[in-house]
DNA sequence: AGATTAAATTAGAATTATTCTAATTCCACT
DNA sequence: AGTGGAATTAGAATAATTCTAATTTAATCT
């Protein structure tokens, strides 16, 4: 049974790797790299910056960690390793999460437009959270 | 008759921004503000980089020029103002333009999906370009 | 097991990308 | 033409990311 999965515990990671995963795991929102910096140094204090980059490129081929860019000079991680989308508010920056059950058609259909081999496709919406809809 | 629309003049731009643009929509690619900033020095020598920055913001605010992101760093522009999606090759970087005509449906059922008020959808591919699926 | 070398990993330093803010230019209205 | 205020510019500062030399870890050979 597909059940969602669980965070699994990881082994055969360095502690700054650790430190790091654990660090964007736990929180809440889809940190930046200077955020995940801040939390995995109360981990490990000696932890620095490159060395958080250097991890935060390891998870991500490691397929651990996901890496999503907007328009907002600052790369955002993401812990979620099942495939999904993103919404993000123009007005104040809010970033959801959520899933279109139709994106594996998607990808073939942008695959054969593109003319490319297929490998993933992501899905960026824009517009106003349920917040921000309300005041105009 | 919708035909595609050819790069209008624009008037009413100072001559910085005017440098910006035409830099940006003379190039074939997607460059960075750094490349940008190079190109329009060759029409404006005095431009300096943050005035290249605050040109890009003003013409992406105006709707001329497009901010795409992708997990490199550093943003590229683009001077299709038409919706359109991107593709990007994992394996050269070759980054390519196409469109979906069911992106208007999807951007209804994605809304619907984050519960958020729409202004825009935007896909992006990635895989294989058509070189690069040749070499293994 | 201990020594030796190679590979992986770290982190300080450097580079590159972006934003801030004080100075300048441009207008609208005397 | 002169003044006030908004818009725009660009030098300087900050923030984001990468480079590379140093360190640690792991593998290999006595």
């Amino acid at each position: 049974m597909a059940r969602h999965r669980q965070q699994e515990e990881v082994s055969g990671l360095t502690p700054q790797r650790r430190a790091v995963l654990e660090s964007i795991r736990e929180s809440e929102a889809h940190p930046t790299a200077s955020e995940v910096y801040a939390a995995a140094r109360e981990r490990l204090p000696s932890i620095s910056f490159a060395t958080v980059y250097n991890s935060l490129r390891y998870l991500k081929e490691a397929g651990l960690v996901r890496e999503i860019s907007f328009g907002d000079s600052a790369s955002r991680y993401d812990r979620e390793t099942d495939r999904h989308d993103h919404a993000i508010c123009t007005s104040c920056g809010k970033l959801v999460d959520f899933d279109l059950p139709q994106t594996a058609e998607l990808l073939r259909i942008a695959a054969r437009k593109a003319r490319f081999k297929a490998e993933s496709v992501h899905l960026t919406l824009r517009g106003l959270c349920p917040d921000c809809r309300q005041e105009p």
